[in-house]
DNA sequence: CAGTCTCG
DNA sequence: GAAT
């Protein structure tokens, strides 16, 4: 038996390796599994502050994924459109600051996928149940296009959908595991992506639910 | 407008 | 591609 068809056979799944999904994009398997725990522990502070909620699109439907932010400022979908406000409209207060366990990680995967200096101003926390979905889009809302976008995944598995830069591109699909992070700028910065119907599950930490965490340079 | 939806 |  070859080295390389050996994994076939074994008990642990054969090794993920950095993966270009496009011109300036790059998944990183497991880059965030060592700092899982103070990943989540930041995340439960900042949902105590922030709590989840379902946001509602310009044309009044309700998104199946429930979100929060933290950072100085944080995406908000509403009857008037998409943008990052200072104020959690739901409470009227500033959103949380970033944990500096969130700031540091964001900056450390981007800077592994070549984007030196990244300091993101806004973290979108979004949580998928089984059934949640996020329809193909373009992180197009940040006035400072030229930073990288960092994804991180937790908890249970997901597709992510990424296509290119016109919404009828071919869209590629790419399996995201509990500690996977994606990232993505350059020429790829404003292709569209998403997330595909997540399946149902349990997770040994995080339960019937994934959690992303996205970063971003808003302004 | 459109981070959704549905039809073909 | 329509919708709100």
């Amino acid at each position: 038996m070859s080295a390389t068809t050996a994994f076939l056979f074994d008990d642990a799944p054969p090794p993920r390796e950095r993966q270009a999904l496009g011109p300036g994009a790059l998944l990183l398997p497991g880059f965030a599994l060592d700092r899982v725990e103070p990943l989540l522990q930041a995340v439960e502070a900042v949902q105590q502050q922030a709590p989840l909620r379902h946001l509602v699109t310009p044309g009044g439907l309700r998104m199946s994924v429930a979100m929060t932010n933290c950072g100085h400022v944080g995406w908000v979908s509403d009857r008037s459109g998409y943008r990052y406000d200072p104020l959690d409209p739901q409470s009227g207060r500033p959103w949380p600051a970033m944990p500096p366990a969130l700031q540091t990680l964001a900056a450390d995967a981007a800077r592994a996928a070549g984007y030196d200096g990244f300091a993101p101003d806004a973290c979108l926390i979004n949580q998928y149940l089984p059934g949640t979905r996020l329809s193909l889009h373009q992180d197009r809302d940040e006035r400072d296009q030229g930073a990288p976008i960092v994804s991180v995944s937790l908890g249970l598995p997901a597709v992510f959908l990424f296509g290119g830069a016109q919404r009828g591109d071919r869209v590629a699909r790419h399996a995201l595991f509990h500690g996977d992070v994606v990232v993505w700028g350059g020429a790829s910065r404003l292709y569209f992506h998403g997330i595909a119907p997540l399946k149902e599950g349990s997770h040994p930490v995080l339960g019937e639910r994934r959690l992303n965490l996205t970063f971003r340079k808003a302004r």
